[in-house]
DNA sequence: TGGAACAAATTGTTGAACAATCTGCGATTC
DNA sequence: GAATCGCAGATTGTTCAACAATTTGTTCCA
């Protein structure tokens, strides 16, 4: 039979798992932003054909952790500006509205505390990685109050995404700490029932969020730009 | 140079221009929800080869519209009663944020006051489909409060979802003209800018539009398990 | 009736080929 | 000297034909 451990067939998985090993290799960042995923190479070098990568392609294409230019090429997306204001635009909807209106359960609770704890130890040991990805998980984790798949999927892209802002950002100072303080608050008027004021609260946060880090991609682009000058 | 109206190259749009045709036949009920798509018979009516139409499934799969079974073939999605569940959380989160939290212009006011006299004119000529494409168009303009492309279209793949809902039923009978009304008040209030109240409205309007669909599927489901039964 | 074995049909993947398109470089022209 | 044109070379988009793996339906046997 030659059947895999959830069930499905062997036979009929090559196309998903060249597409998670990019998925993979690009969060990682051994794929950086705006680099080209050149058919021929990349296939000769995963052991598939090109047929195959490209229908892993279109696949990361509709995630939008990939970019195809019609006739150029494909390659790993290099959100800028207006992606970030995108992504703030998606996540200033749907986190307050999952805070609002999302099923708010003791056990929720309770993994978000873990989180917002996780993300308090990763800030006394000083370490930026943990802190970012505690972030994330309390974002993601806050999505799902909404109980819905396609909410949730539509947050990991976008996170997905904002991991990618960080990869072509050559210093990510320290974003995440003066953060911390604001999601312990947040956890607090949840358990205390305090949504309307929770939702205000995270809102602002995303606010700020978003204008920190424009003004910091936007210093970034300036110093690139200047280095191009310099270099031409 | 070959190029289309919209300055992009011809030889690169086979893929997309037939996964645009399948959207369409689907979209209008020529397919049929939990109909077969074959792959040589249909990339030979269609004229191209087995592997792009297989690249154009990829594209319908993401977007849900075509369900891929392994080893077996793709399905035109045939929405039941868990689906129309995740369909109602997603709207019941994106479209009260949308109104609580989205940009309201005046122009947008007018747009959704022409949409509901639209709405207003297909009850009076008692045009079903009329008056539900002026629902959808309202809920989907709704979203575009929202100004984000993300959410925009995610709420379009759940507004084809609910078409297919429609298709998948037998009898389809008038779900919409009541609920006219319900849509006169949402833009009265957002024109006074009583933006609580008109999420707060919306809300209720999308459980009971929820309950009464979940309902009508439920009998539907009885009556073709009771089809079978005398059949078999 | 129930189940094992087998044959046919369908999907998943591959490899090679060709057409269309982009890129870069040199030649031509002003 | 700079801009434009045109032409290889490389890369992408698509097709075709083949084969491996899987499912499905049928037949046969206990």
């Amino acid at each position: 039979m030659n059947t895999l451990a959830d069930g499905t067939a062997e036979h009929a998985h090559t196309t998903a798992w060249i597409a998670s090993v990019l998925r993979s290799r690009i969060a990682a960042g051994e794929l950086t932003p705006g680099s080209k995923l050149s058919e021929e190479p990349l296939s000769a070098a995963l052991g598939v054909s090109r047929n195959t990568l490209r229908q892993a392609f279109s696949t990361l294409a509709g995630e939008s952790i990939v970019t195809r230019i019609p006739n150029r090429g494909v390659f790993v997306a290099s959100p800028g500006v207006e992606e970030v204001r995108e992504i703030y635009r998606v996540r200033r909807m749907i986190e307050p509205a999952a805070v609002l209106w999302g099923d708010v359960t003791p056990k929720v609770l309770d993994d978000l505390e873990a989180i917002v704890q996780q993300a308090q130890h990763a800030r006394a040991s000083g370490s930026v990685p943990d802190m970012a990805d505690a972030n994330q998980s309390l974002h993601r984790a806050v999505v799902a109050l909404t109980g819905s798949t396609s909410l949730q999927e539509l947050m990991d892209r976008v996170l997905a995404e904002m991991r990618l802002v960080f990869h072509s950002m050559a210093s990510a100072p320290d974003f995440h700490s003066h953060y911390v303080d604001r999601n312990v608050t947040l956890v607090k008027q949840l358990r205390a029932g305090e949504r309307e004021e929770a939702a205000a609260g995270l809102r602002a946060y995303l606010d700020l969020a978003e204008a920190e880090l424009l003004a910091h991609l936007g210093e970034e682009q300036d110093r690139q730009s200047e280095l191009r000058q310099r270099a031409g």
